[in-house]
DNA sequence: GCCAACGTTGGC
DNA sequence: GCCAACGTTGGC
C-alpha cells in the first residue's frame, strides 16, 4: 500500500526549481534531524510513493510541486561533514543517527498556497496543517492526495 | 524522572 | 522582527 508524504523545504535551501534542474531531477534528502521524521524515513517510506513538496519559511509557503520517494533509505552523509550545517558529533559510520532518501521530481505545479489549503475544507485535517505541527515530513492520506490533485488540476494516477 | 531554560520552526 | 508552539538540554 503506497503511502503519500508531505516534505518540507525552505527555498532559499532547496527549491522546486533546484529540483527540477538537478541531474535526473533527482536530489538526496538531507537534514533532517527530528528522530519522528527520521522514523518516517526509516519504516515507512517506499519507493514510488508520492510526495508534495512544501516550500516554508519564505514568502509564499504552500506546495510548489509532486515528487515521488525514488530509493531506499540509507545514511544521511551530512551527518558525519564537520562543515555541514547538519553535522552531528553523536553520529559515527558505523553507527549513523540519521537518514536520507531520494527524491525524484514529477512535476512542478501551480503553487497550492498555504491560505488555499487553509482554506480547503477537505484539507482541514492535514497534518501538516494541524496546529503547532512543526515535523518537515507528514504523512498524507489518500483523500488529502486526491483533493490536492484535483486543486491543481492534475489527472489522479492510477 | 522532573522541569526550567534555551533553541528552533515557521507563519505572519 | 515577533511570537506561539514545540523539542532538546542539562542540573538536580
Amino acid at each position: 500500500m503506497p503511502h503519500h508524504w508531505l516534505m518540507k523545504s525552505e527555498p532559499d535551501e532547496v527549491s522546486i526549481d533546484d529540483l527540477a534542474r538537478a541531474p535526473g531531477q533527482l536530489l538526496a534528502w538531507t537534514g533532517v534531524r527530528n528522530h519522528q521524521a527520521r522514523n518516517f524515513i526509516r519504516d515507512a517510506m517506499q519507493p514510488g510513493d508520492g510526495v508534495l513538496f512544501y516550500h516554508s519559511s519564505c514568502a509564499e509557503p504552500g506546495v510548489a510541486g509532486l515528487a515521488e520517494i525514488a530509493g531506499r533509505a540509507r545514511p544521511d552523509a551530512t551527518q558525519f561533514d564537520p562543515h555541514s550545517p547538519y553535522f552531528d558529533a553523536r553520529a559515527k559510520v558505523d553507527a549513523p543517527r540519521w537518514l536520507q532518501i531520494d527524491v525524484r521530481l514529477v512535476r512542478k505545479t501551480r503553487l497550492l498556497s498555504l491560505r488555499e489549503m487553509r482554506e480547503a475544507p477537505e484539507l482541514a485535517s492535514m497534518q501538516v496543517l494541524r496546529r503547532g505541527n512543526r515535523l518537515s515530513i507528514t504523512p498524507v492520506t489518500d483523500a488529502e492526495w486526491q483533493a490536492v490533485l484535483e486543486r491543481l488540476e492534475i489527472p489522479c494516477r492510477t
